[in-house]
DNA sequence: GTGGTTGTTGCACGAGCGTATAACAAGGGC
DNA sequence: GCCCTTGTTATACGCTCGTGCAACAACCAC
């Protein structure tokens, strides 16, 4: 038996569990058992703490793309000062460790299939998107792009970036991650 | 009782049942006894005639990537002769009916999610993909792109337009099917 | 028509699933 | 030191899962 454990702990070991178990197993083998097992406590504290293993889940996919936010706004701080090679460091570390990642993208895959019905986990996803759009748009704004083209090459460079990052950690060897930098920067060239 | 079926025409009718459960309830629901009363068949036809569930999704996923690249190539057949415009024809195909369709995305999760560990269907998905470069890099070849530049051209295209259809298909709303034309359109300009 | 091949069904089996619940135990307030 | 709150476990229930198997029935060869 584990410890008696504050609960908000108790809640991160659960959610470190259940991500765990997403990226190793895929979205079929996140059971409350096993996840439970990962985290080496008892099946009941799911419920316990959580209601449920599907809000579990949301609450995975919300920590889990806050680090990947985390991550990126990291690539940013440490590139320095110039407008430009902050926005070349927000684009390519999608395509470094952490992010490019087949674990996370088995994470991700099964929030997906798992979303497919889930209203509060569309809106979860969408607020994501539409945060990493964003960001994008203030640093295409410090690089001189003009307020109006701002949007569509913001959607354009999500896309991109999102496209390449898949393929990446699909089937790796198609090409590599310096490949996706290049094909980026070429793109934000002709922005 | 359904009356009985030439095996090709059974077989057909249970992946098409596959496939239209795939796109209803997703991955997860994908059960023996959901596909065959789906089918309006006995569960055990799954087995008798695919041996198992995960072949039978196997061969769907085979059977609606094969549809998949009929459709682009129906859409450069109708295009005319410019070069210009066939190229156009196939990247703007993904973003109308019937590939730009939410049960279409769900299918697609449905399949990625459960080729995890499937060596099988990950071969699949690899040939399905390299077909689609394939073909870009044929049509970027006809409007004067240098050889030696189509294979990034090509790596580049399918991401972004692999990368639009997903946020069209996920998030309706934020841009539309006309936006991610003129995406496309100008990341080809600028090829 | 008759026999054999084989598509098809219905059922049984064991396993795993999510969750509710009662008993247990750890830790803090007094 | 005692009690009460509450984190934790173990168990039980009903369900769905995939699959193997024996019986049934449709069609073809002859």
């Amino acid at each position: 038996m584990s410890k008696r454990a504050a609960p908000e702990a108790r809640r991160a070991e659960l959610i470190a569990a259940t991500a765990r178990v997403l990226a190793t197993r895929g979205a079929a083998g996140a059971s409350v058992r096993v996840i439970a097992a990962a985290a080496g406590v008892s099946p009941g504290l799911v419920t316990h703490h959580f209601g449920g293993v599907e809000r579990l889940v949301e609450a995975t996919y919300d920590h889990v793309a806050a680090r990947v936010g985390e991550a990126l706004e990291a690539a940013v701080t440490t590139a320095g000062e110039s407008p430009r090679e902050r926005l070349a460091a927000y684009l390519d570390a999608s395509f470094a460790p952490p992010i490019a990642d087949p674990a996370l993208l088995a994470t991700w895959i099964a929030f997906w299939s798992l979303a497919q019905g889930g209203a509060a986990m569309q809106a979860s996803h969408a607020h994501h998107y539409a945060g990493y759009r964003a960001r994008l748009e203030v640093l295409l704004g410090e690089v001189g792009v003009a307020a109006e083209r701002r949007h569509l090459a913001a959607v354009g460079l999500t896309a991109l970036v999102d496209g390449l990052w898949l393929e990446l950690c699909l089937s790796p060897g198609v090409f590599t991650a310096a490949d996706a930098r290049a094909v980026v920067a070429g793109y934000v060239a002709a922005v």
